[in-house]
DNA sequence: GGTTTTTCTAGAACTTTATTCTAGAATCTG
DNA sequence: CAGATTCTAGAATAAAGTTCTAGAAAAACC
C-alpha cells in the first residue's frame, strides 16, 4: 500500500509528476509562490487538470511536494558534507559551508524554500513539515551531543546548537536572495563564506 | 499626497481599517495566511467587500498591510531596547532580548510574520519589503560601525553583523513557534534568553 | 495472447473566492 | 449650506480551484 511497484521511480524519462513540479518551480521563480496556479502549470508542461489533481490532490499539494523535494535535497547535500568532515571543528564548518554552497548553487530553489515555507507550515501538511524539521534537527543534535560531552563544545543545551550554528548563514542567505532585484543587494554569501563558518565555530566551541 | 490630514490616525475609536486588520490576523491565527479570505474577514468584522477593497486594494494588500504594521511595531520595540542600552555589550544583548521578548509577548503576530513574509516578499510589494528590511538593516549596521572602528567588536564586514547577532534568535524563535502544536515543541525562548544573548555577544565581540 | 485491474490522462461542469463597478451615505471644506 | 472627498454597500462579474465521469495506457494475472 505504501510502496510503488515500479522498478525505479526515478527512471521514467519524462515523468509527468516531475514535469509538473518543474513547471511549478518555473512559475514560482517568475512570480512568487502564488503565481503557481493550476492553469499556469498546465500551460507550461501540458499536463491536464485531471492529471495534476491525480498526482497532487490540490494546489497546495503541488507547492508542498516541491517544497519537500527541495528540503530533502538540501538536507541530503548538507549531510553529505557533514559526513565527509573529520572532527568537530571541520564538522561545524561543513554544516555552514555545505548549506551556503547549496544555496549559491541553486538560488531559485533556495528562494522557493524561503517563500513557500510559511505557506506549507500553515497548510494541511503542517505535521509533515514539523516532523521533517524535527527529524533534521534531531540529526544535528545527535551529532553535537557527543562532542559536547567530550568537552569540545561549550556546555550549552543541545536544542540551541542548530540555531546557533545555522541561524546566521540562513539569515544572511535569505537576505541575499531577497535583494537580488534592486541595486541594494548584498554581496554573495560566497564572499563571506569563511567568516560565516568561523563565526559559527566560535559560537559553539568550548 | 503622502500624508493623512486626519488629526491623529490612531485616534479614531473604531477604525474600519484597523477592524479589518484585526479580523485578518484572527483568520490567520486560526488557519494560516491563506485562511485570510475576503469573505472570512467580512464575516468577522462586518465590513463590506467594497470597504475592504477601498482600504486595501486587494487580498494581498490586507496581508501586506498587516505584515508591515507588525514589522514596524517589532522594529520600534527592539529599537527602544537598543536605545536604552548603555555600551556595546549591553546593546547587543538588548537587540537579542528585545527581539525575543517581543516574540514571546506576541506569539500570534510573530507567527504571522514568519508565515506571511514569503508571500509579501513574492507579491507586488516586494520593493517595499526590500526597502523596509534594508532600512532596518542599515540602522543596525550604522549602530555597529563605530563600535567596530573603536575595536570593541571584531573586525568583520558590517553587513554580516545583523545576521550574526539576530540569526540565532530568529532561528530559534521560528522553530519554537512552528512546533507549538505537537508534543515535540521546543522550550520557550525565555528559557534560553541568557544563552542566546550571550552567544550573540560572543560571536561579534573583539 | 487475452482479460482484468490499476494507474493515469483528459477536459467539461461546477464551486469557491477574488475583483469590479455603480450608487449612495458620511464626513470634511470653505 | 453647497460642494467635494472619503468611505460603505452589495450585486454583478471574472478568475481560480476542485470535482467528476469517461476513456487511454500500463501492469498484473491466468
Amino acid at each position: 500500500m505504501a510502496s510503488r511497484i515500479t522498478p525505479s521511480p526515478s527512471d521514467a524519462p519524462t515523468d509527468r509528476r516531475q514535469d509538473i513540479l518543474n513547471a511549478a518551480l518555473a512559475c514560482a521563480a517568475e512570480g512568487g509562490v502564488d503565481a503557481v496556479t493550476i492553469d499556469g502549470v498546465r500551460a507550461r508542461c501540458g499536463a491536464s487538470v485531471g492529471s495534476i489533481y491525480h498526482h497532487f490532490g490540490n494546489r497546495d499539494g503541488i507547492v508542498a511536494a516541491l517544497f519537500f523535494d527541495i528540503f530533502h535535497d538540501q538536507s541530503r547535500s548538507v549531510q553529505a558534507q557533514l559526513d565527509a568532515a573529520q572532527g568537530v571543528e571541520a564538522g561545524v564548518l561543513a554544516l555552514v559551508t555545505g548549506y551556503l554552497d547549496w544555496v549559491v548553487a541553486q538560488p531559485e530553489r533556495a528562494r522557493f524554500m524561503f517563500q513557500a515555507r510559511g505557506a506549507v507550515a500553515a497548510g494541511s501538511r503542517t505535521p509533515d513539515l514539523a516532523e521533517a524539521a524535527q527529524r533534521r534537527n534531531q540529526a544535528l543534535v545527535a551529532w553535537f551531543e557527543p562532542h559536547r560531552r567530550s568537552g569540545a563544545l561549550r556546555n550549552l543545551p543541545c536544542e540551541l546548537m542548530p540555531s546557533l550554528v545555522m541561524g546566521p548563514v540562513q539569515s544572511y542567505c535569505r537576505a541575499w536572495l531577497s535583494g537580488n532585484a534592486g541595486q541594494g543587494g548584498l554581496p554573495s554569501p560566497t564572499t563571506y563564506r569563511a567568516e560565516l563558518a568561523d563565526a559559527a565555530w566560535r559560537s559553539v566551541k568550548a
